[in-house]
DNA sequence: ATGGTCGGCAACCGA
């Protein structure tokens, strides 16, 4: 049996957040981690203060908006840093092959409202995230698909659901797309080990005292094919940074397996 | 009655 550990944060700024990416790897040591907004470009990536910790990193990010990392214990192969192939598309696909498992990350657009363009972007970047999948793995093989997909998939997963209905981050086009991955077979992990609701991964930093107010949505997944599922023992979301000086407004997700 | 958030990066955009 092989322990293996996988993590993902939306770090909102990594050169802000690297403190609490470090301290959380040295307190959980998982196999990888997976981030998402980091904001910095290449050139800023703090390759060093990973490879200082024993981790390796593989990024692509861009200058002010978006960026996705993968850090891993062990030294990872890596796949696809783009969803559609092209070199101007926005940092937000990255994946590799870690321990047998195919690991991809991403950072779905967050969509602003319904009926704006980036509304039906987000839609369309989620439907071409599916289409790639379905297209390019097998759910017979261990997969791992985590990230930030701003959507909330079941009442229990936001603290107003009647209020939130039919907003973005809870809209039923959005969910529609989500159950896409269920049908074709993914799991969320998080779910299978916590059947109640009221746990969030994120809180909206313009709502005064979210966190506090337990206001917050469950947006960030870890999501498995069928045999990889099987093997979690755990899932849990870590609450411990937001106690630090610069809390982030997203918390850590993590899952443990045994391959 | 009113103001109450972040981060990037240089004026606002994105979340």
């Amino acid at each position: 049996m092989v322990r293996f550990k996988i993590a993902t944060f939306n770090a909102n700024s990594l050169r802000v957040r690297l403190p609490i990416v470090k301290e959380w790897l040295a307190k959980e040591q998982p196999d990888a981690l997976c981030l998402q907004e980091i904001k910095v470009q290449d050139k800023d990536f703090p390759t060093e203060d990973f490879e200082a910790m024993g981790y390796h990193a593989l990024f692509r990010g861009q200058k002010s908006y978006n960026g996705v990392a993968i850090i891993t214990r062990r030294p990872a192969e890596s796949g696809r840093f783009s969803l559609y192939g092209g070199p101007l598309e926005e940092a937000r696909f990255i994946s590799a092959e870690i321990d047998a498992v195919s690991l991809i990350n991403v950072y779905v657009p967050q969509g602003v409202a319904p009926g704006t363009e980036k509304f039906a972007y987000k839609l369309e970047w989620l439907q071409e995230l599916f289409s790639y999948i379905e297209k390019n793995y097998k759910t017979s093989l261990p997969l791992l698909i985590t990230g930030d997909f701003n959507v909330a998939f079941e009442p229990i997963d936001v603290y107003d659901p009647e209020g939130l209905r039919g907003g973005v981050g809870f809209h039923p086009d959005e969910q529609a797309l989500m159950q896409r991955f269920f049908d074709w077979g993914l799991i969320d992990v998080f779910r299978k080990h916590e059947p109640g609701g009221g746990f969030y991964t994120f809180w909206d930093y313009r709502i005064p005292n979210a966190f506090r107010r337990k206001m917050g949505w469950r947006i960030d997944y870890i999501l498995a094919s069928p045999s990889l599922a099987a093997k979690s023992r755990r899932a849990w979301i870590d609450v411990e940074p937001r106690k630090v000086e610069k809390p982030s407004d997203h918390t850590f997700l993590a899952a443990e397996f045994e391959l």
